[in-house]
DNA sequence: GGATAATAGTTAGCAAGAGTAACCATATAA
DNA sequence: TTATATGGTTACTCTTGCTAACTATTATCC
């Protein structure tokens, strides 16, 4: 329940959240040094994933999903059209701007997805399929408490 | 091993991933609004925290804890003695300058902290001691994979 | 049917937080 | 004593996010 660092009794929901922030950043560091390997941010990535997995999208969809606002997404949006990897298609409406992968988009991804893969396994070393399926699901629950 | 998502397999690293980077956002997001009701940010409070759990410490100390470098500490610590949070204690150098909290900061820490208590008690809702543990150790794994 | 609401998206401007490069001052090693 | 290493700061830039205010289009309500 209670762990003492130096007299002091942490809690281990202080010690999860301390652990949580502290990941970050490194992770952000590397994740970033993939991705400029492709001239590509952790921003842009995010996008190109979600796009790959799930298809057309709409600016509102995606920031929704990911839990930023709008102009965010707009911005990150134009980077990929300017890039070639994204293009716009047509909606049901005449406000969407609907979103899709572009071939060249689809095979960035597909290449860039090697890099990533293999930064994927190197950090998981030594972590088993189980935690890893076990942690996945502890994330999700908590994204989902702090979503509501 | 794999689950299947509009046709396309996904590798369970690569969901663990994916799942870190969507909780941060939302995450970082109702830190600052907590802590923004004692006129802190996330940065401000990671340098508390530590000082609080470390006594006094230089830049390098907590720089390399932090995972960052020696210039956005620097900024923050100003930031924080602007506060009178912080203040500088002497070195066993000329050069190096050592920081530790002030009585004022000690009190701002202890307050904020039943602040951050609630929120990460909210957010933890549902997942039990044991897993906390578990995720706790999972995630210093990685840190220390992605660290060296 | 026309006024009002809601929805989708963009633009402009700002802030937090991080990085790099270059620098100063001090301390250590050769 | 000269060269190198260490601790810290300054100046500048970048990414990523936010809010507020806006346009354009669609839906709703009276």
């Amino acid at each position: 329940m209670l762990t003492i660092k130096g007299g002091i009794p942490i809690k281990s929901s202080q010690k999860f959240f301390h652990q949580l922030i502290l990941l970050y950043r490194p992770f952000e560091n590397r994740l970033n040094i993939e991705l400029n390997k492709h001239e590509l941010h952790r921003a842009q990535w995010t996008i190109l994933y979600y796009l790959f997995h799930n298809g057309s999208s709409t600016n509102v969809e995606i920031a929704h999903y990911q839990g930023v606002e709008k102009p965010t997404i707009t911005r990150t949006i134009i980077s990929l059209e300017e890039k070639d990897y994204v293009k716009q298609v047509k909606g049901k409406d005449r406000r969407e701007k609907r979103i899709q992968l572009t071939p060249k988009g689809m095979a960035v991804y597909e290449s860039v997805r090697i890099t990533i893969d293999e930064f994927e396994e190197e950090i998981l070393t030594g972590i088993s399929e189980q935690e890893q399926q076990e942690t996945i699901r502890i994330l999700e629950a908590i994204r989902k408490n702090i979503m509501n």
